[in-house]
Order: C-alpha cells, then sequence, then structure tokens
DNA sequence: GCTGAAAAGCATCGCCT
DNA sequence: AGGCGATGCTTTTCAGC
C-alpha cells in the first residue's frame, strides 16, 4: 500500500484493470482467460496491482432505491472560514453523519461539496437544515439529482 | 434486473450487503461465516440480490493518480434552455466524453453536474473550456477537489 | 429455507522454461 | 517474466430435513 513511483503498467495490467473496473467479482480464470494469460501469471499480476495500491479494493454496487434511499442530492456547503480547525472540525462532522457519502474539499476555500442520500423528501429537508445549522457554516445550496446520466466507475484506461 | 416492488430483504440479507460493499470479492465462504450461514444458502441469497438487481455489479477502486489522472474535479453546467431536445444533446455530449465519469441532471432546471478527471492542469483547463463551449452551454463552474474526506461506497445500511 | 455430502471448478504453489 | 501440473479450497448442485 505505498502511494509511490510510478510502478510502470504495460498493457496486460491495463487490460486486467479494465476487466476488474468493470466485473469485480470474475473468476482469476476468467480474467486470465480474457486477458490472454494462464491463471498464476494473472493472478501475480493482480496481487501486485492490490499490493502497490493501484487497487485499492472491490464493491458491490448496491441500488440505493431498492433499500429505501430514495434521494440522491449534493449540497455545496460554504463555510464563514478558512481556518485549518474551522476545515477540519466541518470535515469530522460531515463524515460522522451516515447519509453523508462523500465529502470534498474544494479549491478556492471553505467550500464542500457533498453527496449525500435521504429516504425521502422530510429526510432531505432535515439534512439540509441540519448543514445549514451546523457551526461555522453560511450556506448550503443543494442540488438534486433528479436523473443520472452516467455514473462510470472509477476511471479511463488507455 | 427488475426494478420492482420492494423484495422483502431480512437482516442477513442486509448484512450480506453490507459485507459486499465493503470487501465484493470475499469469497462466498467467508461471506457465509460472517453472516453466520453455510455456503449454499449464502449464495443463493447473493443470487437473488444480483438477479433482483439490489446488487447493480461488481466494481475494482483503482487509484486514478497511480494511473496518471491527477486531477478529479466537478462542473456545474448551466445550459441556455430546458428543453428536452437540448438536455439530451447534452447528456449524450457528456457521457460519451471518457474524462466524464459522472452525469447528473439538477433538479430545477437545465443544470448538470459532471464528475471529471484529468491528467493535469493544462487537460482540466481543455475540458472545461471544451464543456463551456458546448452548443447551448451558458456557464460552467468548476469545483475542484483538493481533498476528499470521505467517499464512501454505496449506501448506509441497517 | 436450511444442512451436508459430493462433483466440478478455482486459487495457489513449486518448479521449469 | 509466463506456463504446467499438483494440491487444497471454493463453488455449486442435489438429496433430505
Amino acid at each position: 500500500m505505498n502511494r509511490e513511483p510510478e510502478p510502470d503498467l504495460d498493457s496486460v495490467d491495463l487490460h486486467i484493470l479494465t476487466e476488474l473496473q468493470q466485473d469485480g467479482r470474475m473468476t482469476n480464470v476468467e480474467l486470465a482467460r480474457r486477458v490472454n494469460l494462464s491463471a498464476p501469471p494473472c493472478l501475480r499480476r493482480v496481487r501486485r496491482l492490490e499490493e502497490t495500491g493501484i487497487i485499492r479494493g472491490y464493491h458491490a454496487d448496491v441500488d440505493p432505491v431498492a433499500l429505501g434511499w430514495e434521494i440522491t442530492f449534493f449540497a455545496l456547503v460554504g463555510l464563514e472560514s478558512q481556518k485549518q480547525a474551522i476545515l477540519e472540525a466541518f470535515e469530522v462532522l460531515a463524515t460522522t453523519w451516515p447519509e453523508v457519502r462523500e465529502c470534498h474539499m474544494i479549491r478556492g476555500g471553505g467550500d464542500f461539496l457533498l453527496r449525500l442520500v435521504a429516504r425521502d423528501t422530510a429526510h432531505e429537508n432535515e439534512l439540509t437544515s441540519r448543514l445549514t445549522n451546523a457551526p461555522s457554516v453560511l450556506r448550503v445550496q443543494t442540488l438534486q439529482t433528479i436523473r443520472t446520466a452516467k455514473d462510470a466507475a472509477g476511471v479511463p484506461i488507455g
């Protein structure tokens, strides 16, 4: 799990990453077949990609609506100060809420972009006002997703 | 792959989803051990979750920086019209670019929130101006991520 | 809807190229 | 580095509770 010096990836590695990004539960035998390798060297490559931190993990992609999370929304939150302590306090608050799934600090000072899920409109309103009333929060702009045209896993490869 | 009527999930199903959301490559035997089941019923439950579309897939989580995508940013794009044809044309454009990883239509009319990756600052600037100059685009506000405090897979369970 | 046994398939190792 | 063959697990099916 280092974060280091560009561990040269050849085209087979990139092919492996493409496949696993698309289907992370594929068996090693199937993966090997797709990248034209026999199973043992294929597995060795996968392990190396995991150990160097290029593959950070594998996750099931669960449908939020099926689990009762009807609303996905983003919130652009402006804080009243860019002081380190204020920013960190907000991060702690945001990352503690289970409904906050992502919390990104935005360049330019004192802003955060959050992705949240809510069970319904009332819950969304409650989350928004909890955000608005949180310490040091100046403004909250909610961006409610009505349609997701693309939600690609990971990054482009190749 | 239906999108249907609340297929009642018991606590074991929720436990399975929690585990696979966290480690999507866990073997079925290990999963069964964690949810206190023997392997066959555990596998049947996983298959059922997959078939009903509650589990939509599995993805390797690949480190963008390790693959040369140094910059992740969001773009809030305002269009000059809310006409269906204009919105759809923009969606087609956005989803076609490999650098656009997510494209969400935002409630309130004519806005999209995109998540993009770029190889470097020059590439980011190029993408931003390609967006700004795209047909029907009125304004583009970029939100560059400088720090991601939380990036949780999926949704809260339980 | 579970368990347990059994067959088939897979992961993984050591050795060779 | 990749491939082959052997071994021990894992997956998967099927009978029976």
